[in-house]
DNA sequence: CTGAAAGCGCTTACAG
DNA sequence: CTGAAAGCGCTTACAG
């Protein structure tokens, strides 16, 4: 293993030297610097990780925790993720990911081990147990998702209010008065998925002010429940004019659905739903939708937490940032079919 | 920051006592361990990883090189990321996610800084140029997918010469004699992907074998392509019965496709996908599939590398594992409909 | 059964 | 503009 000492000395000078050649943070003069380029280069060498960390206390990896609920949507974690790493090797990082189901215990056994300088958190509920531990960890913490609580932290998520509020403005627009929400399963709001709840209250509340009768469910998130569910749903509300997905599953289920049932959208019903547009076309999704901005979502949230790591000011004021809902039309959404 | 020192202090002993009370590597008297063993709770002690990893030149960390290829399907990637980072996590690992586009760079990079113990690569190609960087590095590598040249590293793939003649077999044996076939997109197969030839051939061959005629396309891999292709591979073969799918957004489009043309399976048609069971029941695939296995493989996979990290031999013998194709039966395989 | 000391490979004040 | 030395927090032969 070749090391900085190596390096000084097939170029002739001091390891100090050599680690402020490459450092540049002394000035060395033309033909040191020289010399040891080529030194550098004749041995192949490159700096340990782990002497470097030890001497700076800077370890240039975040941790990025994953949390997967059961009867969540797993793959859409998938481009988040990809957001963080990406983002994270442009600004010079590594990224440790952690899917463990104890995020507390995890994430304090590699804050207590200094294995990252930040952390950045997924899919965070409203009561996120993992919060008490970053708020106790050394290393600052970016989240992707919106707690009840968010001091001490940089949050970053999709406006989900406006999401819900922007599904049913746009039907109402087109003269719908009559819509159903398709939401995640029981199981995903109890665990802290608080946009589900975020979006179907707005969606309710704009709704009333409109106008507009909304129906509420949750839906479940595989098959062949969630197709029973929408066709109880659609049973149950013969009239209905639109229908609003913020489940996953159910998007993917609902062509055969309506297939089935002799329903073509936008002719006979309009559809809404919340998902990036990777998804609708990896997964044949006709339906218009609001993107779920997964990718942004993970950039943003890894760029501010590397300002914050190495601003120095580790107290620097604290950001909430929700991102305003979009819509990707892919041509589901129109006026309701005229009464006979 | 408490370190290794305080507990010394503490428990009233010397710096090396308490390292060996916490790793057991020698014998220390009841009384002296319980000392150390009450300073390491009172001051929440844990071990600074970095300095850890420079005296033991270990770091207890794999990398897993993931690769993405532009028209493959990324979702299914994650069941092999997250199989692999629990396996780890239960083997007292942690898992340093690598996504970056120039893999054999990024190989080289964490291995010579040494910031990990060992390489799982994802999506392996039949040339795949990370393995000549992998071979150069000194910790070992497990791969998750077959190269066209094994040695030097362990390797796990799904036998997907089996999984070609395997969904011949099933067909031919319920009277099947014309089947047509979806594969990956070429580019999938240019940048690498043997395994889509492999089945291919391997089906192709036992359909020669067995008399059956079998038509080879491939897919592309999102819509509205992949639905436009699915027609088109139909309407040319107006009198094959059977459809085997070796592309999952051909499986995902296909319930539409079907219905337009008022086909139904397995009574019109019999299919056969390969993806695994979550699949399937998130996205509402309500075809029969081989398994891809992906959590097994990344499972397997980690459990040898971490053999091989351990075992001190590092050049015991490499291990070539083919996991057998499984078919979970979706109902959607059956005898061909009788001919008018 | 335990301790003093060397060493892992870096970085960075301190001197000159 | 450069070097000798201390120090980061561990582990592990070496002594006793």
């Amino acid at each position: 293993m070749v090391t900085i000492g190596d390096v000084a000395q097939a170029a002739g000078v001091s390891r100090s030297t050599v680690s402020y050649a490459l450092s540049g943070k002394r000035t060395i003069s033309a033909e040191v610097r020289k010399k040891v380029e080529e030194a550098v280069r004749d041995l192949g060498y490159t700096p340990n990780a782990g002497a470097r960390a030890l001497a700076t206390s800077q370890t240039r990896v975040l941790g990025l925790l994953a949390r997967f609920l059961p009867d969540e949507f797993a793959p859409a974690m998938l481009q988040y993720i990809l957001g963080v790493t990406e983002r994270a090797r442009e600004l010079g990082y590594d990224t440790l990911l952690v899917s463990e189901e104890d995020g507390v215990g995890a994430l304090t056994r590699i804050s207590d081990s200094r294995m990252v300088d930040g952390f950045v958190l997924l899919n965070v509920a409203e009561h996120d147990s993992r919060l008490g531990a970053l708020r106790r960890a050394k290393q600052p913490g970016a989240l992707i998702g919106l707690p009840g609580e968010t001091d001490g932290v940089d949050v970053f998520d999709l406006d989900f209010v406006a999401t819900g509020q922007l599904m049913v403005d746009r039907l109402h627009a087109l003269g719908h008065r009559e819509v159903v929400l398709v939401s995640q399963p029981q199981h995903v709001v109890e665990r802290g998925g608080a946009y589900v709840w975020r979006l179907a209250n707005a969606a309710q509340e704009r709704a009333r002010e409109l106008g507009v009768t909304l129906h509420n469910y949750s839906g479940s998130s595989s098959q062949p429940a969630i197709g029973a569910d929408l066709n109880a749903f659609l049973d149950a509300h013969p009239s209905a004019t639109g229908l609003l997905l913020n489940n996953e599953a159910a998007a993917a289920a609902l062509p055969s659905v309506l297939q089935s049932r002799g329903l073509r959208s936008p002719d006979d019903i309009s559809v809404i739903g919340r998902y990036s547009d990777d998804f609708a076309r990896t997964f044949s999704l006709p339906f218009s939708s609001v993107d779920s901005a997964a990718d942004v979502l993970g950039r943003r949230a890894v760029q501010q937490l590397v300002a914050r790591i190495e601003g120095g000011d580790a107290d620097a004021p604290f950001t909430v940032e929700l991102i305003p809902p979009v819509i990707d039309d892919r041509g589901s959404i129109a006026p309701p079919p005229a009464r006979h």
